[in-house]
Order: C-alpha cells, then sequence, then structure tokens
DNA sequence: GCTTTAAAAAGTAAAGT
DNA sequence: ACTTTACTTTGCAAAGC
C-alpha cells in the first residue's frame, strides 16, 4: 500500500539531506584549503561514487568527504597532508587515513605513492621564493631519489630541506623556521634531512 | 642462504575452561594490574620468560611477549603455578595455541621503496610515507604481512609457525631479486 | 570500532638536560 | 644539541561496551 512509497520518500529524503549536507561540507573544506576548483569537481564525483558503490555504510559523512579530498589533491598532485586535512575536517587525522584507504581499495585509486616534489610549488610559492629556486630544489630530490635518500622519509620533510639548501644557493635564504612553519613539520626534521643530503649529495654549504 | 628471521614477539592464548574470580587473583598477586573500567582482563607480568598474561573471568588466558615458542609453554605453566597457589584449583592443563608471531629479518641492502610499490603493484601493497615509513605488503601463502623498510630491514607478522615468517620473507625476497630490485 | 599486552622496523615529535 | 620517551604501522587473542 502507501507504505512502500512513503518510506522510498523518506528514504530519498535522507539521501538527498546527506548529499546536500556532504556537497556543502566538502565545499566549506575545500575553501578552507584553498583548493582549486579542479579538485573540488574531483572531490564531488568521487563522494557521489562512494554512494554509488554503497562506500558510506558504516562510516561518517565527513570522514568519506575529508578522504575524497585527500584523495583528489594526491591524483591532481597538489597534495595536502592528512593533517591539514583533518584541520578543517572533524574528524581525526587517523580517521581520514583508515577511511581513505578503504575509499582507495573499493574505488580502485592507483595512486603513486606522495613525491616530495609535488610539494615544492606550493611551498616555494608561500615563501615567495623564485621559479630558479624550485628549479633546483626539483633537481636536488631527483639526485635525493637516486642516492636512496627518499625511501621511508616524509615528503614534505624531504621537500622542505631541499627548499631549504635551493634557497640557500639561490641567495634567497629562508630561515629553517620559515620553512618548519610552511612545510608543517619541525625545525630538527629539516636539519636533519639537511644534514644527511648535505653529507650524500656533497652539498657545501654553511651550517 | 635463506635471510635469517628473529622472532621477536610470540602472542598465544589458552583455556582454563573455569571460571576465575579476578578480585581474588587481583589481591594475592601482589604485582597485578586490574581496571575493570579500563580493561576486563588481569594483567600479571613474569619476569622470566619476560611475558605479560592476561587473565579473564572466564578462564581464559592471553600470553604475549615471548621470544621463543616454547617459552610460551613455560610461562603459561608459571602463571598456574601462580593460580594454584592463590588458591584457584586448575584441574587439567590446557593446550595453549599460537596466535601470532613477530619476527624481523634483514636483506642486507637498501630498498627504493618507491619502486617496489610500482613493482608489485600499487593495489597489492601500501606505502604512505607520510604517516609510517615501512611499505606493507600482504602475502596469501604463507599468510603473513610484511613491512619493508628503506634499510632493508623486515617485519613480518601474522604468522602461526616460525615457518610462517621464515617462508614469507623468503618469498619477498625472491620477488625483489626476480623484479631486479634488489 | 575501542579498550590492553608484547615486539620489531624507521621517521617524526616533544620534553627535559 | 643531545637524550629520553612516545607515537605512527602490522598481526592476534581475550570480554564487553
Amino acid at each position: 500500500r502507501m507504505r512502500k512509497w512513503q518510506k522510498r520518500v523518506r528514504v530519498s529524503n535522507a539521501m538527498e539531506r546527506n548529499l546536500a549536507f556532504a556537497l556543502s561540507e566538502l565545499d566549506r573544506m575545500c575553501s578552507q584549503l584553498k583548493l582549486p576548483q579542479s579538485v573540488r569537481e574531483d572531490s564531488a564525483v568521487l563522494y557521489r561514487q562512494a554512494i554509488k558503490e554503497n562506500l558510506i555504510r558504516g562510516r561518517s559523512i565527513e570522514g568519506v568527504a575529508a578522504s575524497v579530498i585527500y584523495a583528489s589533491c594526491r591524483q591532481r598532485d597538489v597534495p595536502r597532508t592528512l593533517d591539514e586535512i583533518a584541520e578543517v575536517a572533524r574528524v581525526s587525522r587517523k580517521e581520514i587515513g583508515r577511511t581513505f584507504r578503504f575509499i582507495s581499495r573499493e574505488l580502485g585509486f592507483k595512486l603513486l605513492p606522495i613525491s616530495p616534489k609535488d610539494y615544492i610549488p606550493r611551498f616555494c610559492s608561500e615563501l615567495e621564493l623564485s621559479e630558479s629556486v624550485e628549479k633546483v630544489a626539483h633537481e636536488v630530490i631527483n639526485e635525493a631519489i637516486e642516492k636512496g635518500l627518499v625511501s621511508g622519509r616524509g615528503p614534505t620533510g624531504v621537500a622542505a630541506s631541499a627548499i631549504y639548501i635551493s634557497a640557500l644557493k639561490c641567495g634567497e635564504k629562508r630561515t629553517q623556521r620559515e620553512v618548519a612553519e610552511i612545510a608543517s613539520v619541525t625545525e630538527v626534521t629539516i636539519r636533519n634531512r639537511y644534514k644527511e643530503l648535505a653529507k650524500e649529495l656533497n652539498i657545501d654549504l654553511p651550517l | 642462504m635463506d635471510p635469517k628471521i628473529k622472532i621477536e614477539n610470540v602472542v598465544a592464548s589458552t583455556s582454563f575452561d573455569q571460571e576465575i574470580d579476578l578480585d581474588k587473583i587481583y589481591n594475592d598477586f601482589e604485582d597485578a594490574e586490574y581496571n575493570q573500567e579500563k580493561f576486563p582482563g588481569v594483567v600479571y607480568r613474569l619476569t622470566e620468560p619476560k611475558t605479560a598474561a592476561l587473565i579473564f573471568s572466564s578462564g581464559k588466558l592471553v600470553c604475549t611477549g615471548a621470544k621463543n615458542v616454547d617459552d610460551v609453554e613455560v610461562a603459561v605453566d608459571k602463571v598456574i603455578k601462580k593460580l594454584k597457589g592463590a588458591g584457584v584449583d586448575i584441574k587439567n592443563k590446557p593446550k595453549t595455541v599460537v596466535q601470532n608471531i613477530v619476527a624481523s629479518a634483514n636483506l642486507d641492502h637498501p630498498l627504493n621503496l618507491n619502486q617496489i610499490a610500482i613493482g608489485f603493484g600499487l593495489e597489492n601493497v601500501e606505502y604512505e610515507p607520510e604517516q609510517f615509513p615501512g611499505l606493507v605488503y600482504r602475502l596469501e601463502e604463507p599468510k603473513v604481512v610484511l613491512l619493508l623498510f628503506g634499510s632493508g630491514k623486515i617485519v613480518c607478522t601474522g604468522g602461526r609457525k616460525p615457518e610462517d615468517c621464515e617462508k614469507g620473507v623468503k618469498k619477498v625476497k625472491q620477488e625483489l631479486e626476480d623484479l631486479g630490485l634488489i
């Protein structure tokens, strides 16, 4: 009888409400993170895909939303760290990471491991460094990869130290503190990576 | 030569098939920990072999920290004697079941985790250096999980027998050699 | 899912000298 | 800067929320 379509309407309303909420959350987080339009669009597409595949069951809307943003950023090679996303999301970094792994596996993402190089443009821009610094930083990272100094190290830490070194080389010095702030790593980490790179890549720089 | 495996931790469980009064155990065992709100079991640590036993009111017991499969028996026997000394009469000694073995190994060769992730297949591994320095690789046979590090060191966990870990490490090593990544 | 136990790997972090 | 402590990841059982 009428119960059936009433229930359908109820479910449909709930789904629409949830989708509307999710999309507004995606917009809010993307705005706060100042993400490009392409990432916003990708995120919405991925979220709808997640709904189609029933991947929301047992997971929070916030968590899935944050996860698809994280995935979209990586897919567009403009990664944000889980911590950066967790700052504007209402769920922990741990849950975003867990949900990302699940969504990533279920939707068949084939994302390459994050490369320190992907952080160079954004960090350099925020530090107001020239393009020549960016270019040198890329070269430093390429050398680091060849010498096996990247495996297992945090991509942001490697990027930060490469930028620190490159800025010095180009006469556009930024303090470790300034670079650390932008890259969300500690000065200790920059120092550790910097020492390692300077030693292994025979970079003669003042300490 | 097959890589040497070092067993770092053995987790085992057993059941006495009889209810145990944990409050009594907690009072009689001078160095036992018991916080009901925190965790339903009594935590009892042994110095030799260095292990930790979790005792539950159902009579079930979990033993962790052993460096050998044989040490598990030694530890469980000690806990049983301790229980008997406290007035808990354990009728017959049940069989202990090894639930998990954690082992470490070394390939003595640095690893390019990025290439390994691609070589093994992005859908078969988890490598998120932002979160953890190790690459996670799951094997079906033997059913173990391996953590590969840039240093060439490996952690193998999830095995129920030492051979599972030995075979697991041997298998990844072979796969790495086949791909020319080692 | 969480809680607690144990242990290794290597990176990162924070606190105390 | 250096040391110490601690948290990230993996696997597993236990009883109960």
